[in-house]
RNA sequence: GGUCCGGUAGUUCAGCUGGUUAGAACGCCUGCCUGUCACGCAGGAGGUCGCGAGUUCGAAUCUCGUCCGGAUCGCCA
């Protein structure tokens, strides 16, 4: 029978001194001094010292028994310290609670890793053990962030009259797109339901039912590898709009970001967005979603160079590729050596070539290649990038558009390597006129960039058929300090234009029907023009915290080979059970599970 | 799936070119200590050096294989 408490462990100020307390928690730090016993009680709201003395002999013997992550009940009372006593950085530290009833509840083995902030110890340890991980402080905290965003973001989209509305977790597989994680069908053999990737159809035909506001905070799955920021099941705010164009969407999207960030942090959020063409993130970053929080913009020394004597160069402008770089400021007195390992990395982490080098400095230019260029040429190319005296040119010559993504990733190594991210600063960011299709070489015919149900810019409807390649879409990324947070755009509601996409794509026009029928169909019932946005809130959630990894922002999270560590999923399931959904596992398969299951069998009998 | 890095005490790590009894810090246990808050002091327990084979008089250390983990690329409309 648990005491009812009458505070919680973050509650207790000077103000409540002399009270009569009741705290339930559990036994973090103690530190015992012989006749008097301090113990840090914690709960996740706060942490709060108990004292235990001598006087009484009975409890104070009892005290010294408790350890750490003993779950523990006690009441006392409220006492002011004295000054030389506050702990100023604990919410509580100016009172502690002199205990005169203890009740243990549950005690508790020595834990596998301290439960404490700063710990290294490794993450599947973490997983294994996730309810002792999740009681960090660290981790407590970014929980109850999440919690707390929720319930700013419902009340965005309920104060603006959108109508929140649960699909499907049991849908059916489409192509394009990511590998969908499939769901055996018991009554229907031989038939997969799959978990949806996005609720994308499902908001599109609620558009056509007249739901004009939808959104939704849902799972959505995706069976890929894994990656720091991507997890095989995601948390998606998904939103969509009847009668609306681009713009609509980034007034609705700026608003959310602005309530949700200045409501569950103290971080302003300035309104509108800056926007960019992908064209020119692409050129100017290397990315399509740049970190505009530092500068290092890319120039162009394609004309310059285009008739060089250096054949690197030459050659490459001929071929159609592209000599690009920036200005690195400050840099100029950089070591050979250094230039030298950073070459290096350079073609190891981007695969480039190499790596040409202007050094600008008052007594000397030092170029990489200066042999093979005029000194005009060099002067033109200092120019171009904008360098002063004690500055470093960086430039790649190569085919684009692979050259500007390699420079992309020197500018981001560059950016952290010199500090030159202002990490204090929020930059959103949209990105716009993505390509509608492109070129997959394995499929041998195009491909959507966003989703094939993304409407083109209408003037390039004329371009769809000889020259898709050039159409641009009315698609939109939304990007938060160089990560992709959200995605969307304004979908295609006719019919024959969606058909005229499926055709262009090659998907022939059965096979497209018979998996995205419903929708073309309901096209032809009376569908409202129609756009919307996906955002990423386990993303938007790492942003705020300030986490490194998605992981520290999700309860229960799967590492990187998909398993949940704490519970053993995914698992071998017993014949029967496959028998019912009727379903042969291959041989190989089968005689690895034998093994296993052999194995996990002896482990448990030793 | 490719490449790179790693696996040593409960945890995080050190242990060099092979050589006595494999160390440190934190944690844990015992004792002392009445104002600590990373309490302090004294003592103690704790190891199949991932697993298997090989080279060697001798392997945590070198070689090969294997398993596991991490980073990165492919992949992620």
């Amino acid at each position: 029978m648990a005491w009812k408490r009458t505070h919680t462990c973050g509650d207790l100020n000077i103000e409540h001194e002399g009270e009569e307390v009741v705290l339930n928690g559990w036994v973090d730090t103690r530190r015992d001094l012989g006749g008097v016993i301090f113990i840090d009680l914690r709960d996740r709201y706060g942490i709060t010292q108990i004292v235990f003395r001598e006087e009484d002999d009975e409890l104070h013997s009892r005290a010294e028994e408790l350890r750490r992550e003993y779950v523990v009940g006690v009441k006392g009372v409220v006492e002011a310290r004295s000054d030389e006593n506050v702990n100023p950085d604990l919410q509580t530290g100016e009172i502690d609670i002199n205990v005169s009833e203890l009740l243990v509840y549950s005690e508790a083995e020595t834990p596998p890793f301290e439960i404490k902030d700063d710990i290294g110890t490794s993450e599947d340890l973490r997983m294994k053990y996730r309810y002792l991980d999740l009681r960090r402080r660290a981790l407590t905290d970014n929980l109850m962030l999440r919690s707390r965003s929720y319930q700013s973001i419902r009340n965005y989209f309920h104060d603006l009259d959108f109508a929140e509305v649960e699909t499907p977790v049991l849908m059916r597989s489409t192509p394009e797109g990511a590998r969908d994680y499939l769901v055996p069908s018991r009554v229907n053999p031989g038939k997969f339901f799959a978990l949806p990737q996005s609720p994308q159809t499902y908001k599109q035909t609620l558009m056509a039912s007249g739901f004009d506001r939808y959104f939704q905070i849902v799972k959505c799955f995706r069976d890929e590898d894994l990656r720091a920021d991507r997890q095989p099941e995601f948390t998606q705010i998904d939103v969509e709009m009847s009668f609306i164009d681009e713009e609509d969407v980034f007034e609705m999207t700026e608003g959310l970001m602005k309530q949700l960030f200045e409501e569950v942090s103290d971080r302003e959020v300035s309104v509108p967005f800056d926007r960019m063409t992908y064209q020119e993130a692409l050129t100017t970053y290397g990315t399509d979603k740049p970190d505009t929080r530092f500068d290092l913009k890319f120039k162009n020394f394609s004309d310059l160079v285009a008739d060089s004597e250096f054949r690197i160069f030459s050659q490459t402008v001929e071929e159609g590729g592209a000599v690009i770089g920036f200005n690195l400021p400050g840099e100029g007195d950089m070591g050979r050596g250094e230039l030298d390992r950073l070459t290096e990395r350079v073609q190891e982490e981007t695969g480039a070539g190499g790596l040409i080098y202007i050094k600008v400095n008052e007594d000397e230019i030092k170029c990489s290649v200066g042999k093979f260029l005029t000194e005009e040429t060099i002067r033109q190319m200092i120019d171009q990038a904008g360098a002063e005296n004690g500055d470093l040119v960086l430039i790649l010559a190569g085919p684009t558009p692979t050259v500007y993504e390699q420079l992309g990733t020197l500018r981001l190594m560059m950016g952290n390597d010199y500090d030159l991210i202002d990490r204090d600063q929020d930059h959103f960011l949209w990105v716009t006129d993505f390509p509608l299709l492109e070129w997959d070489d394995d499929a041998g015919r195009y491909v959507s960039l966003h989703h094939p149900f993304t409407a083109p810019q209408t003037r390039d409807l004329d371009k769809l058929e000889n020259k898709p390649q050039e159409v641009l879409s009315r698609a939109y990324d939304l990007v938060l300090n160089g990560k992709e947070i959200g995605g969307g755009s304004i979908r295609i509601h006719q019919a024959d234009l969606q058909e005229k996409m499926f055709d262009v794509m090659d998907i022939d026009r059965g096979e497209a029907r018979d998996k995205f029928g419903f929708l073309m169909e309901a096209f032809r019932y009376g569908t409202p023009p129609h756009g919307g946005i996906a955002l990423g809130l386990d993303r938007i959630i790492m942003l705020l915290a300030g986490a490194d990894s998605l992981r520290d922002v999700i309860a229960f999270p799967k590492n990187k080979s998909a398993q949940s560590l704490m519970d053993n999923a995914p698992s071998y399931v017993e014949k029967d059970q496959l028998d019912e959904l009727h379903i042969d596992l291959k041989d190989w398969v089968e005689k690895q599970k034998k093994e296993e299951l052999a194995e996990s069998q002896q482990k448990s009998n030793s």
